[in-house]
DNA sequence: TGTATACTCTACTATGTTAATAGAGATTAT
DNA sequence: ATAATCTCTATTAACATAGTAGAGTATACA
């Protein structure tokens, strides 16, 4: 599995907004992007996506923003990094029609793959988006000095 | 972590040579890209490429070719993997001066990213080419109307 | 000693992905 | 009305990947 900046940047926003969940405020992209130091264009972009994935909701007009549309105990990280990435997957023979998989040799392999995605699955599939807000509110509330 | 073709074909070149291990037969670039469907040219630059890395040697002129100048119990797939891909964390973040982790909340991602490495590591770091070599030709012992 | 065979090395190219930028359009509170 | 904010489509620069090309070097063997 590799991340790109594109769901980095998705996840920090996830959890922007989970830590606002709750309150009815709905931080603007432009806010988001400053806090999080993401540019902004490119955050709008991720923010449509995330909406049209059913994570996030919008208001529109002088009061809009943004919010999740799930509780952040719904949201597992596993769910938004498929959403942005595609599947995890090593290579793109884990799945049916890869033409190196005619042969012995090279399932060899393809179950190496498979086990490497179940190991990757298995933990972010168990994070959930309420484990990373109580580590940072715990976090935050004992150095006071951060953000 | 993902795999390049790069990486897909320097296994299965090694894989291959290590089949081989033993015997003094030093399969050509010819023969080997010819077998595994691998594009020549192409094959040539990683298996210099491998020499660099001290994974294979090679004989030149009439009766030249490559094979192994480890034992294949000496080779995992994680010392092949890494050399080729370079490290196998998913973000840039993981190491040192990532602009984002200054902050607990960056910090929150980069633990998990640690976490899914240390995992992919354990899969990759606990096989050697000698537990493939033994997969393959049990494999091929059974069923008959495999290469 | 010549020659065929096979490895060695450097450079180039086509394609695709990523990260970002640009700008016009649509909605909404006041 | 209008200012603020989200929405949508297109474009671009930089980079990585996969593959191609071709000239050069070493070696076995007749």
């Amino acid at each position: 599995m590799r991340i790109t900046y594109r769901t980095d940047y998705a996840l920090k926003t996830i959890l922007e907004l989970g830590l606002h969940f709750g309150q009815d405020s709905a931080p603007t992209i432009h806010e988001i992007a400053e806090r999080l130091d993401i540019p902004e264009k490119f955050l709008e972009q991720i923010l449509l996506d995330l909406k049209r994935g059913g994570f996030v909701e919008s208001r529109r007009g002088k009061i809009g923003g943004y919010f999740l549309s799930q509780k952040p105990r719904e949201i597992t990280l596993g769910k938004v990094i498929r959403f942005i990435e595609g599947p995890i997957e090593p290579v793109a023979c884990v799945g049916h029609n890869y033409k190196g998989c005619q042969d012995i040799r090279s399932c060899v392999f393809r179950n190496i793959w498979q086990r490497v995605a179940e190991s990757t699955a298995k933990i972010i599939d168990g994070i959930t988006f309420e484990d990373l807000v109580k580590q940072v509110k715990g976090k935050e509330a004992v150095s006071s000095y951060s953000i």
